[in-house]
DNA sequence: CGATAAACGGACGATATCGTCCGACTAATC
DNA sequence: GATTAGTCGGACGATATCGTCCGTTTATCG
C-alpha cells in the first residue's frame, strides 16, 4: 500500500539534511571521552561518558557504534592536534631549537586532549589517522633536520627521538601533582641534551 | 565436649608452622599480577591474574583479600625495587652521572616489574611504601648532589626532576615496538641535559 | 504552521566479572 | 605413616556493564 515504486524513488528525491543538533552532540560526545578516558582508563563505562556529555548512552552508539570506534576516533583527533601544533612549530620565525621547544610546551599545554596519541590500549588505528600521523612526524622531522644542518642540533637526535619525548610528556603521569610545571622543567633538560654546543643556550644570534 | 578451658590453651601452643608452599604461590600470583597489571592495566580480571599464576582464583583472594590489597603489594614490590637500584647505583665506584645512568639503565631494564611506581589508578600507598619510597628518593638525592657539588652536573636539576624522569622511563610507552632501545636513547639524551660541562662527556680525568 | 525525517535517551535482556564459600588436598609434625 | 592445621581451587549468587531497541522529541523544509 505505501511503498509503490515511484514513491520509493520519492523517498530519495525527499532526503532531509542532516540536523546541526548532532554534530554538537557528537562533539560533546567526544571531548566528554577524552577527558573520561584519560580519567579512568580506556575501560570507562559508556554511561559514564554519556552522563559526562549530557546525553543518553542511546546518542553515543548512535554516533559510534562501538567503543572501539569511539576510541579510534579520539586517537585520530589526538593527532590532528599534533599535527596542527607541529605545523605551527614550523611556521615559527625562530632556531630549529625553539620550534622545538614550542612544540614541546604546546603538548604538555594539550596534555588532557591528546588522548591516545600512541598510547596501547585498544585503540584501533585507520589508514587515515595512520596518515596523519605520518604527516606529524615528517613535520617534526624537517625541524629537527633543519637544526642538524645548522649544526644546532646534535646530528645523533633522530625525529622518533623527539616523537617518543613528545608522547611520554603528553601521556604524563597521573600522580604527578603539578604535572605540566613538571614536564616543562623535563622539558628544559631534554632540549639542553639535544643541543650541540650549549656553551650559549641560545640566547641571541 | 571439645572446647575446655585446657584444650583452648592446647590450641595455641600447638600451633603449625607456615607451609612454604602457599608463599611460593603467594610469590607467583604477584609475579603473575605484575605482568597482567601492565599489559591489560589494573582492572585486569582476577581470574585472569589467577590462571597466569596456574592457581584458583579462591588462591588469590587467599593472599590479598581485594584487588586494592593486590595492587598495593605490588606498588610495594615495585619501590622495594627502585629502592635496591638506587642503593646498588650509589655503591658503585663512579661518576655522579654514571651512577645515575646505572640507575636509569636498570630502571629500563626491570620496566616490567616496576608497575605502579608511581601510576596513578586505584593503588592505595600504605605507610611502609611511603617509606621505602621516600628513602628511594634520598638515596637518589644524594647521588645528585654530589655530582651537583664537584661541579659535574647542574644545580637547577632537582632530585624530582630525575625521580619523574624515571618513572616516565619504567611507565614506557607501550606502542613502541623496541622500547627498551628507545628509551635508552631517551636517557642518553638526559644525561646529556643535566651534564654542567658537556664539552668532556667522562672519558677520563 | 504543519508534516516528517532524523535524533534523542533510557529501559532491557545478555554477558562478564566480582568476591565468597566450602569440600578436597597437602605439607608439617608426632 | 597417621594426624591435622593450613592451603588449594572452582562453583556460585550478586552485581555491573554491555550494546540494542523503540517510543518520544526536535529541527528542518514546504
Amino acid at each position: 500500500m505505501i511503498g509503490a515504486v515511484t514513491d520509493e524513488q520519492d523517498k530519495v528525491v525527499r532526503r532531509r539534511g542532516p540536523r546541526r543538533d548532532a554534530a554538537d552532540n557528537r562533539d560533546r560526545v567526544l571531548a566528554a571521552a577524552a577527558v573520561a578516558v584519560r580519567r579512568e582508563g580506556t575501560a570507562v563505562p559508556m554511561a559514564t561518558i554519556a552522563a559526562d556529555a549530557g546525553v543518553g548512552v542511546g546518542t553515543v552508539y548512535r554516533h559510534y557504534p562501538s567503543r572501539d570506534a569511539l576510541l579510534g576516533a579520539l586517537t585520530h583527533r589526538s593527532f590532528q592536534l599534533v599535527l596542527e601544533t607541529a605545523r605551527r612549530a614550523a611556521a615559527l620565525d625562530a632556531a630549529a631549537i625553539d620550534r622545538i621547544r614550542f612544540f614541546l610546551e604546546q603538548t604538555i599545554e594539550h596534555g588532557s586532549d591528546l588522548v591516545l596519541p600512541m598510547h596501547g590500549g585498544p585503540a584501533p588505528i585507520d589508514q587515515a589517522t595512520v596518515a596523519v600521523r605520518e604527516e606529524a612526524h615528517r613535520t617534526l622531522g624537517s625541524i629537527l633536520e633543519r637544526g642538524q644542518r645548522d649544526g644546532t642540533i646534535r646530528t645523533e637526535v633522530t625525529r622518533a627521538d623527539v616523537v617518543i619525548f613528545g608522547a611520554l610528556l603528553a601521556q604524563g603521569l597521573p600522580h604527578v601533582p603539578d604535572w605540566k610545571l613538571a614536564a616543562r622543567r623535563q622539558a628544559d633538560i631534554y632540549l639542553a641534551g639535544i643541543l650541540n654546543s650549549p656553551d650559549e643556550p641560545g640566547a641571541d644570534r
